[in-house]
DNA sequence: AGCTCGACCCGGACGC
DNA sequence: TGCGTCCGGGTCGAGC
């Protein structure tokens, strides 16, 4: 499921795949939901010649920064940008300039463009991570503002944003903190750890360039269609039953806010 | 403000 | 083997 790791390894790529600079000669969108705004009819004829100047990320979404405006693409559960054909559930398809074609794969159809004059529509999304505005003064404060379970709070893109329920479990084992602590009774010495561990863990996962669990297709692929390796890394999520890397504890699996949740009782108690 | 549920989707996993 | 059902994952909106 792409989180931030997985989505800043497909925008390094396609940085470096040479998609940037190039010109759009036209799309075809497959599935018409697929496109969130503006309707399919105006989305073709306004991303029609549009020069791709830069591709960024923001959180979970990626930017694509056109001659006029921006096209705004969120993977959710299972889309991926791939630049040879995939095999099925292709959704959208972008034909650049040079006969590259960058096609956009969904199995489950959650995954979203939009095509926005300005970024006002991720304003809500809050600090990323890697931002130098993410600063322990400003993580604690967040913490101390909300009363409120730390993972939900950790998954709430408004407050933080690029974490997902894999990098969630890892920070927080990392941290050695319970994901039904409230946010706002965490310790000092608590909210520092995790200040460290969210970076630390997200790195992690840009390193091996991401995570892809299972072995199907429905996972995560980069834009060349390899998979990552953070799967091999990880600490505890989908580990339950499995010892503790710290402290061979075996590691259990519970619902936190009804999301499949990864921890040692051991380490994290 | 924060919780919970349902919706959006599909196919892998599991039970019989 | 084949069928039916459940589940998960990110996000949003509704109702409490």
């Amino acid at each position: 499921m792409p989180e931030l790791p997985e989505v800043e390894t497909i925008v390094r790529e396609l940085n470096e795949a040479h998609v940037v600079g190039k010109k759009i000669l036209k799309a075809e969108v497959f599935w018409n939901r697929t496109v969130a705004t503006p309707e399919v009819s105006k989305f073709l004829q306004l991303i029609e010649n549009q020069k791709i100047l830069k591709i960024t990320r923001q959180g979970k979404y990626i930017v694509f920064h056109l001659f006029e405006g921006f096209l705004l693409v969120h993977l959710r559960m299972t889309g991926k940008f791939l630049l040879s054909m995939p095999s099925n559930h292709e959704r959208v398809r972008i034909y650049l300039e040079d006969g590259q074609v960058l096609h956009y794969a969904d199995q489950r159809k959650f995954g979203r463009f939009s095509l926005v004059k300005t970024l006002d529509a991720i304003d809500h999304i809050g600090v990323d991570p890697f931002s130098k505005d993410f600063t322990f003064e400003s993580f604690k404060a967040l913490l101390n503002a909300h009363s409120r379970q730390i993972k939900p709070f950790l998954l709430d893109q408004k407050h933080i944003c690029g974490l997902g329920n894999i990098y969630v479990d890892e920070a927080l084992w990392e941290a050695k903190i319970d994901p039904q602590r409230f946010s706002n009774t965490l310790s000092h010495e608590q909210m520092h750890d995790l200040f460290h561990a969210i970076p630390k863990v997200l790195e992690k996962g840009i390193e091996n360039l991401g995570t892809s669990l299972g072995t199907h297709r429905s996972n995560y692929f980069n834009v060349s269609g390899k998979r990552g390796g953070n799967q091999y890394k990880l600490n505890v999520f989908r580990r339950d039953k499995e010892p503790c890397p710290r402290c061979g504890h075996i590691i259990i699996k519970l619902k936190v806010a009804q999301r499949g949740t990864h921890v040692c009782p051991n380490c994290q108690y």
